[in-house]
DNA sequence: GGGCCCGCAGGG
DNA sequence: CCCTGCGGGCCC
């Protein structure tokens, strides 16, 4: 098993090859050894944790060909020593708001001279910075490097730029960090710069999934650090403390999740790029200048005893006598701002202790008690369980893609569908069941049967674990399973007791075109039966010539004829069932099929994502000679031309589509294959709300696509908002079904609205 | 939440 | 070759 590790500048990706077992430690290793990134420059991020040494990969529940973010520690040193580091912005620093260049916002584009802040790649964090100069990229260059902006460009006049018709993300921004004056300007893009923070927010009025611009450290957070985007989570005040949890917001993609931020006295409020449309959501009525802060606070009383003199309160006097007298023998711990007398205290001091912060009984945390930035891993009671915690063994395992979990499911179809999957053609052929899996031909990982007892079966597997299967390619004789005693760990066993006609036995029986029954049954008219896709595998092969040579290979549909039990060669009972062939499509070993498998390119088996990269920068030599066969064809694979030509029909209804971005960019995997292109248009097309193939879909006017009925659903809460970029729908909008994508989906995926 | 299951890889 | 490490996803 493999997962990738992507710096976050996303300059730099490598894929690392892993076992599930493999520490932090070793992975740092890994990744010094593919990247050049030495181990203690790593910072490691994943879905909102940070890797720790002393735990596994598999601890953190990365899942094969996953990103982890890596992120490459800067030198301190250079930090530490500069003025002011650590709070980049600060109110005596502030412009003032009549700045000129300030009060440009709208202008479609940042100036020269305008104060900005920067967001550093290497630190997640935004600087203080001064544009200094705006240029064109390349166009070339642009499309191809991405984000990359070393490469040549052009410089453009001024005028050129006010007139604000260049793209955004064809400008780079030249900018200097002030924290580094003397080095070179930096080059910047867009959505790495926006003017200067300058209105301070107030505690009291945030509300949960604000997003304000907040003081962290992710070494330490208890101490100061650089300023990060946070989503607010969660807010605790209590009279004198204020307390922020938050998702620090790194990149795009790259957070740490239950961040606790302490340092809230001073947070900014983030300024609106001037190249968003919207200039009047500037001003929030729920942020209000620093000054105003300070005065709230001064008048709040106690909400306990209400300030009076007479009553004993815990909460604005001592914290254990709860008297107001002699403060002056009183300390406040620095963490819940509680008064102590210092003769209440357990043990007593004699006087108001010196140093600079003092923490009550309560907040002082054990020196070694390592503050971690973001989440913590979380003791699962479901890992506690396994028997890899009990390291009795020290056996590798978790290598392999047998238990590596899927990547993709298939949503263009039910799990409970009858019949073939749109897109997949009879013949195509995957490596590892997994992938079988993925593509919704047969859902289960291990299971050879995949089917309801009170409904039948979808498909099943052929893979030869039962000897007197008889394979005649167009009819074959199936055996059901159970009937063996797998405890003890065991993969397979000779029958040790009768089969029963449940479960699964009973699914596949109820295919069969004739009222179910213990004693099993034949089919009067087996073309009318429920049909079951039918998978072989390669291990099939020591039994049947249909068998393909490697990975497991779609065969097509097949309906069960009779099923029967009888006595096999272990003198128990199993149940057999007799399958023939009902498909349109020519079996793969036919001289037909062969010619389509040919034309589609499916004469090798599909391989997983990365699984190419992965092999590749293999060194051990371990890796065998099936897997270099399989890299082998796949390269031949792509010489012989497997471009998918749409049909006329789809591409005139394509080209007349509202949805002509979305389109081109699905247009570029026309040439890696049927497949890969409707593998590539059903995610395009993909509901965000319900995460399938959008049905009935709406095309909104900021060019997104939701199903009507999850559409309907958000408006009947009351969201009238788009739920891709919560662009204003209107609460009066009509809903216009786009029927001109709905038809094209219909003809890409054959049958996807059935069921919906 | 438990039982079932024809997976893949490593090691002897 | 055989044995066995621990699965994930499905159904009930």
């Amino acid at each position: 098993m493999y997962v990738r590790v992507r710096t976050v500048d996303g300059k730099e990706t490598a894929v690392i090859t892993i076992s599930k077992l493999t520490s932090v430690e070793e992975f740092r290793g890994l990744v010094e050894r593919k990247l050049g990134i030495k181990i203690e420059k790593q910072r490691l991020f994943y879905r909102g944790k940070q890797l720790e040494d002393g735990y596994r990969i598999f601890d953190y529940e990365v899942r094969l060909n996953d990103v982890i973010q890596l992120m490459i520690k800067p030198d301190i040193e250079c930090f530490t020593s500069s003025k002011s580091s650590h709070v980049p912005v600060t109110i005596e620093s502030l412009p003032n708001k009549s700045d000129v260049n300030l009060q440009k916002c709208g202008v479609k584009c940042f100036q020269v001279g305008d104060l900005v802040d920067v967001k550093l790649l290497s630190y997640g964090a935004w600087f203080e910075g001064t544009v200094i100069d705006v240029v064109k990229r390349d166009e070339i260059n642009h499309t191809d490097l991405k984000d990359t902006v070393h490469e040549s460009k052009i410089e453009c006049s001024k005028e050129y730029l006010n007139f604000g018709i260049l793209q955004d993300d064809n400008v780079a921004y030249r900018v200097v960090i002030e924290q580094y004056e003397e080095d070179e300007p930096l080059e910047v893009s867009l959505k790495n710069l926006r003017p200067r923070a300058r209105h301070t927010c107030d505690f009291d009025s945030l509300k949960v999934n604000d997003v304000v611009m907040i003081n962290y450290n992710i070494e330490k957070p208890e101490s100061l650090g650089y300023w990060y985007d946070v989503v607010v989570t969660g807010i605790k005040k209590t009279k004198t403390s204020k307390e922020l949890t938050g998702t620090i917001h790194i990149t795009d993609d790259t957070f740490l999740s239950n961040c606790k931020i302490t340092s809230c006295d001073i947070m900014f409020k983030i300024e609106p790029s001037p190249v968003e449309n919207n200039a009047n959501d500037i001003e929030e009525s729920n942020f209000c200048d620093r000054e105003e802060t300070d005065e709230n606070q001064s008048d709040t009383k106690c909400s306990v005893c209400n300030d009076n003199i007479n009553v004993k309160c815990r909460l604005c006097n001592c914290h254990v006598c709860g008297r107001k007298d002699s403060p002056e023998t009183q300390v406040l711990c620095d963490d819940c701002n509680m008064a102590y007398h210092i003769g209440c205290l357990n043990p007593p001091l004699t006087t108001v202790p010196e140093t600079d912060e003092w923490y009550c009984p309560d907040c002082k945390t054990d020196e070694n008690e390592i503050v971690k930035a973001g989440e913590k891993l979380k003791d699962s009671k479901k890992k506690a369980k396994l028997p890899s915690q009990n390291s009795r063994s020290s056996r590798d395992w978790g290598k392999g893609m047998a238990c590596v979990g899927r990547t993709k499911e298939c949503t263009l179809v039910p799990s409970n569908h009858y019949g073939s999957i749109p897109g997949v053609e009879v013949g195509t052929c995957w490596l590892y069941r997994v992938q079988v899996s993925e593509s919704g031909v047969h859902r289960p990982p291990v299971g050879g049967i995949h089917g309801r007892e009170c409904d039948g079966a979808y498909s099943l597997v052929l893979s030869g674990g039962y000897e007197d299967d008889v394979d005649d390619g167009d009819e074959f004789l199936y055996t059901g399973s159970g009937g063996r005693d797998l405890s003890g760990n065991k993969r397979t066993a000779d029958q040790s007791c009768d089969q029963t006609l449940t479960r699964l036995n009973k699914a596949l029986a109820l295919n069969c075109n004739v009222s179910f029954s213990l004693e099993g049954a034949e089919a009067a008219d087996w073309k009318n039966g429920k049909p079951v896709r039918v998978v072989r595998s390669s291990k099939l092969r020591k039994h049947s010539k249909y068998a393909p040579e490697v990975g497991n290979r779609y065969d097509g549909l097949y309906k069960v004829v009779k099923y029967y039990p009888e006595k096999g060669k272990s003198g128990f009972v199993v149940w057999r069932y007799l399958l023939r062939r009902d498909d349109e499509s020519p079996a793969p070993w036919t001289p037909e099929g062969k010619k389509l498998i040919e034309l589609h390119g499916l004469d090798k088996p599909l391989v997983p994502d990365g699984y190419i990269e992965a092999s590749k920068d293999e060194n051990t030599g371990s890796r065998k000679r099936k897997s270099r066969d399989v890299l082998k064809c796949s390269s031949e694979k792509k010489l012989k031309g497997i471009e998918y030509k749409l049909e006329k029909s789809v591409k005139d209804l394509i080209d007349k589509d509202v949805n002509v971005k979305l389109w081109k960019l699905c247009s570029d995997y026309l040439k890696k294959g049927k497949q890969i292109y409707l593998a590539e248009v059903a995610q395009t097309f993909t509901c965000i709300c319900c995460q399938e193939l959008v049905h009935n879909p709406i095309t909104t006017p900021c060019k997104h696509n939701i199903c009507k009925n999850c559409l309907q659903r958000s408006f009947a809460a009351e969201v009238f908002t788009c739920p891709c970029c919560r662009y204003e729908l209107g609460e009066n909008d009509h809903m216009v079904v786009n029927e001109n994508l709905a038809a094209i989906l219909n003809k890409l995926f054959p049958g996807y609205e059935n069921g919906r």
